[in-house]
DNA sequence: AGGGCGATGTCTGCGGCTGTCATCAAATAG
DNA sequence: CTATTTGATGACAGCCGCAGACATCGCCCT
C-alpha cells in the first residue's frame, strides 16, 4: 500500500456529489469535501480547477466517445445523422448507470452556477463534434449548425428522460426528438402570407 | 441635482466594460469598477449580483423584444418561423449599435466565466421563447426544440457576423443560417445503408 | 545507498461577495 | 412648515473560493 490512498480524484468526486446532494452545493465548502475524502482543501484544488468542476469528473471520456462515434459513421451519412448516432452512443452509455446520472442532474439543476458550467460543457461537446464533422469534410457552417443543434436536442431530450422516471429508452427518445425536430424545421413557411416573415 | 449622480447602474456597466476591455476581466476588481464610477464596492454588489452580471446589463429588454416578436407572428406561422422572426428582430436591434456589441463580444470571448454566463443567458432566452411558443399553442416538445435550436443558430450566426467585420446584414445572415439548417436537417438519411443508424 | 520525482500538507494572502448598521437627502404625511 | 418615512449609499467586519510558495516524504531509478 502506498503512502496515500489511491484514486484521490475519484474519492473527491464521490464525496463532493454526496455532500452536494445531502446539504446543497452552496452549503458545502471545499475543505469539507476534502476532509470527507481524507485530504486537505489545497489538494482538492490541485485536482479540480474549482468547486464546480468536480461534478463533471469523467465527462472527458464522453468527448472521446463522441469523436469516435462521429468518425465511425458511414461515409455516406449526412452530418445530422452522424451527430445523431454520436448522441445515441452517449445516451446508451449514460443509461447504463442511470442512478448517478439522475443524482447529478438533480444537484446541477438546483444551482445556477452548476447549470452554467453544464452549459459550458455542452458547448465544448458541440465544438468537439463540429471539429469531428469538419474532419469528415462537412463545411464549417453546416458542421457548427449540426453540432449545436444536436447538443440542444440532447439537452431537451435528457430532461424529458429524467422527468419520465427513466423508464424510457434514452437512445430511442433521442431518435424521436431528432425526427420531431426534422418535422418542425420542415414545417416552416407553410401557408404564411407573402409579406411575412419580413425581408426577402 | 440630487444627493448622488443619477443612473448608478448604467455608470457601473459602462465603467466595467471599459475596464474589462482595457485590462481584462480577471485583472479588474469590483472595487476598481466602483471607484471608477464614483461609488463603493458594496454599492456595486447592490446593483449587480456578481462581477459577471454587469456585462449583461440591458439584456432583459431583449427578452421583451423576443416575446413580443413571437407573439406578433401571424397565427399561421409555424414555430420555427416565429422564432426566426424573433431572432431577426433582435439581430436588427443589435445591429443598430454594432460597436458596443463587438466590444462586449471580445470581452466575453476572452474569458471562460463570461462565456459560461453568456450561455446561461441564451438558456434564459430559449426558455422564454419556448414559453411564448406554448402561448401560441405549440406543443411542449416542438416549442422547446424550436427555441433551443433557434438560439443555437443565433449564436453560430452572430459569431460569423462578428468575424465578417460586421459588413454584413445580421438579419439577412440569420435567414441564411436558418435556410442552411433546414437543408442540413432535411438531408439526413440520404443514401445510408439500412443497417445504420443503429436502432429501428 | 543515494538522489530525483510526484503527490500531499502547511501557511499565507487576495479578491469576490454578504450581513449589518449608520447616514442623509428627497419624498411624503400631518 | 415640520416630522416621519423611505431609499440609495457608505463604512466595517467577516467567510469562503482559490492560488503561490515551500516543506515533507514515500517511491522509483540508478
Amino acid at each position: 500500500m502506498g503512502r496515500w490512498e489511491p484514486n484521490a480524484r475519484g474519492r473527491l468526486a464521490k464525496a463532493a456529489l454526496t455532500l452536494y446532494a445531502e446539504q446543497g452545493f452552496e452549503q458545502t465548502t471545499a475543505a469539507e469535501i476534502a476532509r470527507s475524502a481524507g485530504l486537505t482543501e489545497r489538494t482538492f484544488f490541485r485536482h479540480f480547477a474549482d468547486k464546480r468542476e468536480v461534478l463533471f469528473y469523467g465527462s472527458d471520456s464522453l468527448l472521446d466517445l463522441l469523436v469516435q462515434a462521429v468518425a465511425d459513421a458511414p461515409p455516406a451519412a449526412g452530418p445530422v445523422d452522424a451527430v445523431s448516432a454520436a448522441l445515441q452512443a452517449v445516451g446508451a452509455m449514460i443509461q447504463e448507470t442511470p442512478e448517478p446520472a439522475r443524482l447529478r442532474y438533480a444537484v446541477v439543476s438546483a444551482n445556477q452556477e452548476l447549470r452554467e458550467r453544464e452549459l459550458a460543457k455542452f458547448g465544448e461537446f458541440a465544438a468537439t463534434i463540429a471539429a469531428a464533422l469538419r474532419d469528415r469534410g462537412v463545411p464549417e457552417l453546416a458542421a457548427s449548425l449540426a453540432a449545436e443543434t444536436g447538443t440542444a436536442v440532447y439537452r431537451v431530450t435528457f430532461a424529458r428522460w429524467i422527468a419520465g422516471q427513466a423508464q424510457l429508452d434514452l437512445p430511442e427518445l433521442l431518435r424521436e426528438s431528432m425526427a420531431e425536430l426534422r418535422d418542425v424545421v420542415a414545417d416552416r413557411l407553410l401557408s404564411s402570407p407573402a409579406s411575412w416573415p419580413p425581408g426577402r
